[in-house]
DNA sequence: TATGGTTACGGCGAACGTAAGCATT
DNA sequence: AATGCTTACGTTCGCCGTAACCATA
């Protein structure tokens, strides 16, 4: 089947169940009810014409077919969670990425920084030099520092030695 | 992030768009309108608060985070496709499964598939001894033979030498 | 002017919950 | 009775399309 038209919903479920061995507890797992999880696991089963479950009246059984495939699916999922891990890099809260002007960075800033590190064990700083103006939606920038005669479109920034310094929040925090 | 929260829809948009490195044909790919993929990479990016992709005029460029976490989540969609495709083994044309009696099986039936097995290359049949009533939903079974007085709930059922012949179509196929 | 990403808004259908039912222990 | 899967039915909310907008080449 085509990644396109994987029914990836289904197959969580289908995952959660077959750990479970119990729809009642997948559904607890899943957040849902069990009429739900059955629903998916009805509507995965017909998708793909394969009985996944033998319904017994304490519980399920896995069938031949569905045994099979889990080891897969399950390594399916543990990419994904890796994938989605190495994305979430950078946001952990003892990293944050800082964009400033080389100069700048360079002549005020690292010497701070530096000390700043030494007192924040286990904090890491991401140090990026900025070489034009600063576009949150280009970058995975925490904070940027910058100068000019005025902040941008009304974002909020801070004077800072006579230069001005925005904190310009990234996206994720501005937006609630 | 844990399994039963991943954004699995969300990653397969991702996926497609960083493949084509354009939304719109990204959304050819999945079916959907240009619309559709931003919203969903939106969404993705607010949720995991990274930034995926630079938007240039003409066309989309990968940040390093969206880069890093790329082979992982191929990786993961290459899993799942195996995993469905282990799920239909069995499902194949060229594959039919067969319930009935074990004596029936073996006097009657046995030779009979032989010579219908030699005159169709390439064709499998598996042959399961039945050993009380068929559930269809007990297991992947295409084709149930068995006798008795009466066909249960009205499913479709043939004579067959005195016998009677049912062929209950499995789920996948009475259900449209 | 053409291309391609962005945004607002409204509709629709899939997914869900509720509640009742059924089978087994 | 208690457990647990199933089914019917009504609702809701997420996904999608439309259409207008904006920026660049």
């Amino acid at each position: 089947m085509k990644r396109t038209h994987l029914p990836l919903n289904g197959l969580r479920v289908f995952d959660a169940a077959a750990r479970h061995l119990s729809f009642t507890r997948a559904a607890d797992e899943l957040a849902v009810t069990p009429a739900a999880v059955g629903q998916h696991i009805r509507a995965l089963e017909d998708l793909l014409g394969v009985v996944l479950f033998r319904r017994t009246t304490r519980g399920l059984e896995l069938t031949a077919e569905a045994e099979a495939a889990l080891p897969s699916l399950r390594l399916g999922f543990s990419h994904f969670e890796q994938s989605v891990a190495l994305l979430q890099v950078g946001q952990a809260s003892t990293v944050v990425t800082i964009s400033a002007p080389a100069s700048f960075a360079a002549r005020w800033l690292a010497p701070r920084l530096a000390a700043y590190r030494a007192q924040n064990e286990g904090l890491s700083l991401r140090l990026f030099a900025s070489t034009g103006p600063i576009d949150f939606t280009q970058a995975n920038i925490d904070l940027a520092i910058l100068h000019g005669p005025q902040a941008p479109d009304g974002q909020p920034s801070h004077l800072l030695q006579g230069m001005r310094w925005r904190p310009l929040l990234r996206r994720m925090c501005v937006r609630r």
